[in-house]
DNA sequence: AATGAATGAGTCTTCATTCAT
DNA sequence: GATGAATGAAGACTCATTCAT
């Protein structure tokens, strides 16, 4: 395991336990078990850490998109996304929120769209291909639709999650709320 | 204006031009016009201000509404209050960003809910007529869907104008995009 | 006695003692009797004392030669301002080290000319009052010629106390050549 | 080109663009084109490459001498050292400095004397030649002169190139009044 | 002989907070 | 209530030096 790597686990459990204000350079090189000047060899500062860090968030996110969405029709399959990316973000939400957190806090916020790129990328052909069997609608731009429920299922997961006190009943309805909103939305027929 | 109104619009002013992190007391101090010490006559660190802040962006989002969607039919008022909340974001986007980011920093991130919590009803009740005039498809549970729509007009808007490059044309689309999406969603006549 | 001058005064000795390079903020707070952040708030670094200490060394010199300068014929004054200049050179041998050391690694070192214009102004006028008397030569242009007899003077008191073994004899031989040399170069009887 | 040489090519172009005290190991390392390790191989500390470079500077300055002093006369040799020691100092200013104060840092001060001896000798031997010619006066002791007069031309080569903004009118006038400070010092003949 | 990644002690610097006025 | 000079604990960052390859 090269030392990059180190350091990213590093800062997400110090980020994780301490909040990314109060970790400190020092907290992150005792976790990977390196010497202080060794973390600037690879990094500038703490926060630069940051878009490493997306990285490994978006690749869980990834994982578990494609191991949950499994289903051949559309319907399910949005029923599996939402349910994918909801536990995702019930799983990593402080992961969720450093991320957010530390880039707001810099420069590299800029970098959102591109680390996101990739779960753009697969909802736009799992869209087209829904397009092209004639299960939603035809004048969807899967481009931007794309943008848009991701933006929409993550924003609805961050309400309930992470803004929230969880109550299974309630959560369940307005989880239930989304999907009927976003099958609506891509004219699919409703289930 | 009083003090404590003086250290709000400063710690403002500071934390756009600087970022949270990065802004002192000393810079807040200096832009408020007061000595180092008056300041914690008023608050008793840094991030303490934070609510505050977010009062000012509240009033300000729902000031834009009230005097931006003024139509009667329900799809004239959607794009009303797609264009104001886009409107916000994109002259506001570093207060939204700062306000995130501080609440994230701290343990008040809870908080957001009940910050937003004026916007959430002032959607829920435009449902609400719209469904009483049967603009809208009666399934609806404006509770959750007025959370679902904010939070999808806001992500849209922060992809656009926070993480893009803007282009003026793409920009545009993306908005129509957004706006076809709900007006589906809610099952809404297609303009 | 204010803070400013406690930290010239700790800084010199600190200097004296460790060396410039080796000497830390640290070093110099303590002897000081100040917190850390009170250096900050009077100087930026810690060579930005070295004009401060300059300054003190330039009193010293000007309040040595008031003093021992008192004779009426120019004969005896260049006598007189010799063992004065060498007498504060060898007195003060660290301290001249430490400010030639300190101007040389930044950016003050044009300060010089106006740190020692005092000294060059006080020459000026011994000599214009000679040249009046008749005693020196009436080609001199003053302000020229002090700046050069300075310098003649200090490098080579510098010669003799700073790089060179002190021995007895030669030093007074050296000493005593250089005044041999002004008389010369000043057109004055030679004595 | 040996490392040895390239090691304190490298460490004057570094000292003279960043100073002796902002210089690090990896500056001139980089400059060298060498490895972080193989400095270590040829030097033990940063200022150790200083007698390095203070021979560089002397055969510099010898060389200049050597080629621009062919008069035969006394007068016309004065003005061609004059001259050439202000050439080099002007083109080598930097350079003088860091020497200057690299010695400072160390215990090596004392050996500036060594590290000049070539040119006192160079000197001494210009100045006896002259005595036995009788153009100069035979009561010169020559080897304390030769220290005076590098001291004197030099103090106002600093003076001039070091301290102050050049301005060509004074500048020329201050180096004719040092000529004829010499002159008559040496009781040569006025030109 | 040469390399250059890794080290970690040591320093500079910042800044929230206090308190005598 | 208001001030702002002083504090000093805490953290970022540097860099000479080492050593396995």
């Amino acid at each position: 395991m090269d030392k990059r790597e180190k350091i990213i686990d590093a800062a997400i459990s110090a980020f994780q336990e301490k909040g990314v204000e109060k970790t400190t350079i020092t907290d992150i090189v005792k976790r990977a078990g390196i010497a202080q000047g060794t973390y600037y060899l690879y990094f500038p500062s703490k926060l630069s850490v940051m878009p490493g860090i997306a990285e490994v968030f978006v690749t869980k996110i990834m994982d578990q998109l494609r191991e949950q969405v499994t289903s051949d029709s559309i319907d399910k399959q949005l029923d599996e996304v939402v349910e994918s990316l909801f536990g995702t973000t019930d799983e990593h939400r402080e992961l969720a929120i450093l991320i957010y957190s530390g880039l707001t806090q810099t420069e590299h916020i800029k970098e959102w769209e591109s680390i996101y790129s990739p779960l753009y990328k697969w909802l736009e052909q799992l869209l087209e291909q829904a397009i092209k069997a004639g299960t939603i609608r035809s004048s969807i731009q899967t481009t931007y639709t794309a943008r848009i429920m991701v933006g929409a299922i993550e924003s609805t997961a961050e309400q309930i999650y992470l803004y929230n006190n969880h109550e299974e009943a309630t959560d369940s309805a307005h989880k239930q709320e989304l999907l009927t909103f976003i099958r609506h939305a891509l004219g699919a027929s409703d289930s």
